[in-house]
DNA sequence: ATAATATGTAAAGTGAGCTATACTTTAAAT
DNA sequence: ATTTAAAGTATAGCTCACTTTACATATTAT
């Protein structure tokens, strides 16, 4: 799974601290997520949507193995 | 959080046991969901909302806590 | 009533999301 | 060139999402 995180953040001029603390995580999980180190939790995910006012799944891109399932 | 994933199953007459399976989760893991135990990893999230035709946030109910961050 | 299917409870274990701390490197500003 | 802010690396530790197994309680059908 990928994510838009760091694209979005850097559009918007948004430090990794500003993010962390507006969605209150360390700074340490922000970058880890940019660096694709592991997911965020559904609520964390959450959060960052609204932060950058989008949903959840325009910021995280499920891969095909996750998808079609039915 | 809430979801409605109890509520969807049953619109669609589908068991605990056939929806962990597409999912690819124990059945364990569906009730727990079910009775609001914990909550699920971003990853099951899609994967239930895409079982179901939804988005997740068609899905999963965030309180006013987990909103309006910035 | 009883068999079969669906749902629930409990408890121990694993792994990943996240924290905390501390140090390093890169970029920006003056 | 040197300070300051931003981004990255590393490691140890905690919590909780999820598994596994085993047993208990509905619910439905015949």
């Amino acid at each position: 799974m990928k994510n838009r995180i760091h694209e979005l953040r850097k559009e918007r001029r948004v430090t990794q601290s500003e993010l962390a603390d507006a969605v209150e995580v360390t700074r340490q999980t922000i970058i880890s997520l940019e660096n694709g180190k592991y997911n965020a939790s559904l609520i964390l995910a959450h959060k960052i949507a609204q932060y950058f006012g989008m949903t959840i799944e325009d910021i995280f891109i499920f891969d095909k193995e996750e998808e079609n399932i039915c």
